[in-house]
DNA sequence: CTGTCCTCACTTTTT
DNA sequence: GTGAGGACAG
């Protein structure tokens, strides 16, 4: 029976809509109909890459919206914004439903929106700070000082990573310090005082009415487990809960997600054991493996026709995956074409290897007809696409990267954001930090030192301090002004939060707070381009303001508040446009996770890099990489690349590597004869079209190095006693050189500037004689 | 307090 | 090869 209220609504319902829904479920296999027709009850669908995992969860949301559900009563869970997304536009395709207010976003963003709804109850404002891994790496770095600890023994990397996984483990501060196996770990690893530093930075994000990522979910559990009342009403809210690759959940998600479907007992999980990839942020495998134990009565099936790949890329996937132990059996089958095989390239450099994959990026553009949007380059580390892009961008092959270090992240847009969460919420003090003295305005390290002493005495944040106690901080006069006159600034830009819309009041704070006009006067380029990018910024705040304008015609909605709410939890591709159509994707193989493309290179298959050297030492991280491997080569639809280099650049020094060990495990016969590309000499010479394509990328590869060359300075003519102009510090002679290659170094006395050493490398000099 | 130069750590992967 | 933090001089 189903287990709505209004069972005669129903019925009409569904009568009146018998076409839709024959129309919509006969677009399915009879595996994906019967899990999306089995409504109630808790489900486990166990779908193989490219099995149409997605297709499941879309047409069972509108399955259920068909059937008479509201929107508002369904949850359901992501991992990424980018999935979110998609989920919402492939669901409004398919019958044209109503998704705006569907309960869909990642789990991070959604349990934001419960906890600003609910944040009294656990005795925090509702419109607290999120912190993002800078923010807290920061307050981590500046506690680890207070405490007068060696900053090398307790990085903030470290830390974080450890206290992050308490948190994902449940493990409040307090439970971490009665807890003797944790204690007893730290104290193995050398570092006994963990669990003091969490101590501390527990109480300070509290004070400061902050919540790192963790925290989102952390808090969650906590706002549940100390309110029976606010549990129940969100178990009667989400009668109907997803969950999207639920092969990654941690244990604080998948306590959550227990809380939540007790009372309904209506969860429908999707995953994919084998591609479980994120156990470093907590993931458990687990999760999914006992999904039948947690959850009694639970119906499973299967997916396992891949509609994605071809022949020899689905059987290299299955080859690959069963050389990994733990693992759920499934019988990944297609009934597509054979295809092509996997071709292995094999270079010198890893310039090579980029330039080899944009050689045959021309190639597929020519012979196969790819579009540059069906071509996608994965590697294992972000580091990995500078070769990739310097080679693309030479063969002017268009480009788009994902991740790396997001836009959000950047110094200026932190630093314009930090006086927004400023206006929105004073007691944040890593905003705080940011921008008290920035730009310049004689508040230093030692002023702020004190503040942060008081703040501690007085149990109080930095901006209580400045509001009561600044008199009792030993300032001098003239820097207890400074302080009043930043801290009005800010005051005066808070009573323009309700009365200004978003955009009026950032662009006035960009400009009055200075940020705007210290910006402007810098032009050296990466000045110029970090003005861009608050423009920039500024161009994404009155975006919104307009779009809200347009959709809820109301003065509330559109104010920088409502702005700021979910700023820390977007990531790059959350401001694609669309001038990044028909662009090579260049992605970490994580990110790619969901996706797919009709061309696939995989790069840099190379011992220690993939696999990562981190996980060699044990076995279930190296199936971890595995499975990571069996991700990249499922995004593939019809033709699969995969290369590795020989040597490889890593800080600045050539290491040499091996071959993955991954390579040997894809089976011979669906491999073609392997190639190794040589950056000088190009092979394969009958066909016409590429050699005149070859002989283009030859030329411009000339072109690029005859333009760029005036530009730097030509060590080979730098001789002592040479006179040289430089562009800053005029005339000058060298009086010696040392260093080799990219660390020459010229020591000059300049005319007007005295004696400098100077990097050739980067160097505009100009020689005189 | 400010600006500049130097050192050093950084490489898994994401919200 | 880079960016951020620290030391140091003005």
């Amino acid at each position: 029976m189903f287990p709505f209220r209004d069972q005669i609504y129903l019925v009409v319902y569904i009568c009146a809509n018998t076409y839709i829904m024959t129309s919509y479920l006969d677009e399915l296999n009879p595996a994906q109909k019967s899990a999306v027709e089995a409504v109630n009850g808790p489900v486990m669908v166990l779908a193989g890459a490219g099995s149409g995992k997605t297709r499941v969860l879309t047409y069972r949301i509108a399955h259920l919206i068909n059937l008479g559900l509201q929107p508002f009563n369904i949850l359901a869970l992501t991992f990424t914004n980018k999935a979110a997304k998609e989920m919402k536009e492939r669901i409004e395709k398919i019958g044209g439903t109503e998704t705006r207010n569907l309960w869909m976003g990642t789990f991070h963003s959604v349990f934001a929106r419960i906890l600003r709804n609910e944040a009294s109850t656990i005795g925090y404002p509702s419109n607290f700070t999120i912190y993002d891994t800078i923010d807290t790496k920061s307050l981590l770095r500046s506690i680890v000082k207070e405490l007068n600890l060696d900053e090398k023994v307790y990085k903030p990397g470290l830390v974080y990573n450890r206290i992050s996984a308490a948190k994902n483990n449940l493990l409040s501060a307090a439970a971490y310090n009665s807890d003797e196996k944790v204690l007893a770990e730290d104290k193995v690893m050398a570092k006994p005082r963990l669990g003091e530093i969490y101590t501390r930075y527990e109480s300070k994000c509290f004070k400061s009415g902050a919540m790192d990522f963790d925290d989102l979910l952390f808090k969650t559990n906590v706002l549940f487990t100390k309110s029976p009342e606010t549990l129940s009403k969100y178990q009667d809210i989400f009668r109907f809960i997803l969950v999207d690759e639920y092969q990654d959940t941690n244990f604080a998600q998948y306590n959550i997600i227990k809380k939540l479907s007790a009372a309904h007992k209506n969860i429908c999980v999707v995953g994919d054991d084998a591609q479980s990839i994120y156990s470093f942020r907590g993931a458990d495998i687990e999760n999914i493996l006992n999904f039948n134990k947690d959850f009694p009565g639970a119906q499973t099936f299967k997916l396992e026709q891949n509609y994605r790949s071809t022949k020899n890329i689905v059987n290299a996937a299955n080859a690959i995956i069963d050389n990994n132990t733990s693992q759920i059996k499934k019988e990944v089958w297609t009934s597509n074409e054979d295809g092509t095989k996997i071709k292995i390239i094999k270079t010198r450099t890893d310039n090579d290897e980029g330039k080899a994959v944009a050689a045959s990026i021309l190639d597929l553009a020519l012979q196969e007809q790819y579009k540059h949007s069906d071509i996608a380059i994965l590697y294992r580390t972000n580091a990995q696409s500078r070769a990739m892009e310097e080679a693309l961008r030479k063969n002017s092959i268009p480009y788009k990267i994902h991740g790396g270090l997001s836009f959000y992240q950047r110094k200026e847009i932190k630093d314009l954001l930090s006086y927004y969460r400023l206006i929105i919420n004073p007691n944040d003090e890593e905003a705080l930090k940011r921008v008290i003295n920035y730009p310049a305005r004689g508040i230093g390290k030692s002023t702020l030192d004190k503040l942060i002493i008081s703040s501690n005495t007085n149990d109080c944040s930095i901006w209580e301090v400045i509001n009561t106690h600044l008199s009792s901080c030993g300032l001098n006069k003239g820097t207890s002004g400074k302080i009043m006159v930043f801290a009005n600034m800010i005051l005066s830009f808070q009573a323009e939060l309700t009365t200004k819309n978003a955009y009026d009041l950032g662009n006035h704070v960009a400009s009055h707070a200075g940020i705007l006009k210290e910006l402007f006067v810098d032009k050296t380029p990466e000045g110029v381009s970090r003005y861009e990018n608050i423009q920039e910024l500024l161009n994404g705040v009155k975006q919104f303001t307009i779009l809200e304008e347009l959709s809820e015609g109301e003065a509330s909605s559109k104010t920088l508040d409502v702005f700021m709410e979910d700023v820390a939890l977007l990531t790059n591709v959350d401001n694609e446009t669309d001038e990044d159509f028909d662009k090579v994707t260049l992605m970490t193989i994580h990110s790619a996770k969901g996706l797919e493309f009709p061309a696939v290179f995989v790069v840099g298959l190379e011992e220690n890099l993939f696999p990562s050297q981190l996980s060699l030492t044990n076995r279930t991280e190296l199936e971890e990489e595995r499975r990571l491997f069996y991700v990249a080569i499922t995004r593939a639809e019809k033709t699969l690349t995969i290369s590795y280099a020989q040597t490889r650049f890593k800080f600045g020094n050539i290491n040499y590597a091996d071959p993955s060990r991954f390579i040997s495990e894809l089976p011979r016969e669906l491999i073609e004869a392997p190639s190794s590309y040589n950056a000088r000499s190009i092979s394969k010479p009958n066909n016409p079209f590429l050699n005149q394509k070859k002989s283009n990328f030859v030329s411009v590869n000339k072109v690029t190095s005859l333009v760029s060359a005036p530009a730097q300075t030509n060590s080979a003519l730098m001789k002592e006693n040479a006179l040289v102009e430089h562009l800053r510090f005029g005339k000058g002679k060298i009086i010696s050189l040392d260093g080799i290659g990219p660390s020459k170094k010229a020591t000059i006395i300049f005319d007007k500037h005295g004696t400098k050493q100077i990097l050739l490398k980067f160097a505009k000099l100009k020689i005189l004689s």
